[in-house]
DNA sequence: ACTTGACATGTAACGCGTTACAACATTTAG
DNA sequence: CTAAATGTTGTAACGCGTTACATGTCAAGT
């Protein structure tokens, strides 16, 4: 492995003078790096990325934490990776699993260098350590937080479950289930006051019985249906949905037990990702991909202490056939 | 930021003794460990990620190559980076979009020493051009390589394609449609050959053009229905696809077009992912989250020089409501 | 001819741990 | 009581670019 040491010595130039051919400073006259070149070809060299990472005082790494990666995220990670790489920046996976301890190896990596910046996608930790590490380099989340320091992109989550709402209740649906996502994150509570609102509004019955925290996966949609739709006496015929995937499990699960739908049960997903359209599922669309461009155009602009443009997010209901 | 030094100068100790402290070097009395650890906690010190690996000459990075994220490889990039977290190890993604030149990135980045290892999970470069990047760090693959230096996790292609094959056979259909993946990987010619001797076994119809390859998404599942069942007078009445996904959109655009299946059509998936159990798709059993574990062992072993020990994997096939 | 400035290049310190080797002290074995 | 073994700590070089500042050169301006 040859080093910038040897091309200097070997082209009879000073490290500094290659270190400028390197990085194309203009202050190189065209036959210096004419010769510099040959010699870093025939030696077949590369800087070295951590010498450059060390020197600089940073890694080109943005860490994206995430207590697992699911349907529902990839096109949040795809195009956050998409997006990071085109402006030379790499995407480092931690995820969770749920364990706190595991996802602070996230935030210590940042203190410690490894990566310039932060992503959450899913957090298990308290708001106060979070906190705590923004001095670190900067942080952005997905889901809305209530620290200032630390961004969100979110889309308006009351706004979009009021949609979600609206359009049941004037298709006729009134008993209206929630599946929801993690307890207590602030997505979750927004949701829970839109629904409230809502059935206040159209005086409509709630039944605490009807809405669940923590509903994430197909296996937990498919649970609720059995649950929910058993054999209680009072059944709700509309169920909001935490994301697509809750949905596919609940309409999937209904069919096996010879639900109609929409007849009996409408459903109504969330992010309107793609197996939303391959079931055929009614989904609030949420831009997801625009959101993670979002997300890394924040950091970027923290890191680089200069404003980058943002996009200004839509969001619409896409109605589909369980609904 | 406090730096090592000053922990050495503030402690009285050297540079060495503060090291070994932080590598928990068995070479340090007690009474020294504890000066030196009370000292680093009072500054808040942590070290520099990027100074170690410098030194070290190693990261504990390992990327990962692939065209873009999707459902199919959801399973082995969590178990991939779960693995490699647990030994110390975090996860680069490297998304090419099926651009030779952004896939590149990746191997630049081994050389330049920003990551120690490569998973390959997809890849559009040239094998000669994988081969010339090997003497920079181990490189394991997903897929099928027909390079010696970079080992494989991918299960027998072969084997298992003729598993799905004869399970529609015995099931009386006979006219056999295949979904393949990448047009000339590894994987799709060990599929090919294993429907070509399946059919001259059975003595079965050969329609060159019911055999498409570069089918890989759901919405090319759903095309690939609108081709083949459209309006031909001799239509297959059983596909073999590449992957799950492309069995959801098949098995969702055919019910558009009300095919009845398993009646009509049926449908063999790959892998056997969340998706075709929720969907009810018989699918040929691809223990992913083994292979992931497997391929990191084996760079691990490769990184180490020591062996590490590989799991033996299983495959079969899952019937369920489509065949 | 002389100053000023633009441009090219070099010097040396810096970013921060790691580690082979040396040195010294203290046990322990004989 | 001494030699060998063990344990503790220090020295200094190394891994490799980057960059602020200094220096030297040559052409344009007056």
């Amino acid at each position: 492995m040859s080093n910038l040491d040897q091309i200097a010595k070997l082209s009879g130039f000073s490290k500094a003078t290659v270190s400028r051919v390197l990085n194309h400073s203009p202050h190189v006259s065209q036959a210096t790096r004419d010769k510099i070149t040959n010699i870093m070809e025939e030696l077949d060299y590369v800087p070295n990325g951590n010498a450059i990472s060390l020197s600089k005082g940073q890694t080109q790494q943005i860490g994206m934490v995430t207590e697992g990666i699911n349907e529902v995220m990839l096109p949040f990670l795809n195009s956050f990776v998409e997006t990071a790489s085109q402006h030379g920046y790499q995407t480092i996976i931690y995820t969770s699993g749920g364990d706190p301890q595991k996802e602070l190896q996230a935030f210590e990596d940042m203190r410690r260098k490894r990566v310039d910046a932060l992503v959450i996608s899913t957090c298990v930790n308290d708001l106060a350590l979070l906190g705590s590490y923004c001095k670190y380099g900067p942080i952005v989340s997905w889901q809305r937080m209530e620290l200032p320091e630390i961004a969100s992109v979110a889309m308006n989550q009351y706004d979009g479950y009021m949609l979600g709402l609206e359009h049941v209740i004037q298709r006729g649906y009134t008993r209206i289930a929630n599946a929801f996502g993690r307890p207590s994150s602030m997505n979750t509570l927004s949701r829970i006051n839109a629904y409230e609102d809502m059935m206040r509004k159209y005086e409509l019955p709630v039944y605490p019985h009807w809405s669940r925290t923590g509903v994430y996966s197909i296996r937990q949609g498919e649970q609720l249906v059995r649950e929910l739709l058993g054999g209680a006496e009072e059944r709700p015929n509309a169920i909001l949905c935490a994301n697509d995937l809750v949905a596919a499990g609940i309409v999937s699960e209904a069919r096996r037990q010879q639900l109609r739908i929409p007849e009996d049960l409408a459903v109504v997903g969330f992010d309107n990702t793609e197996l939303a359209h391959t079931l055929g599922i009614t989904s609030v669309y949420n831009p997801i991909a625009d959101q993670a461009k979002n997300a890394f155009h924040l950091l970027l602009s923290k890191l680089k202490g200069v404003e980058e443009e943002q996009q200004i997010l839509q969001y619409c209901l896409v109605q589909r056939a369980t609904t």
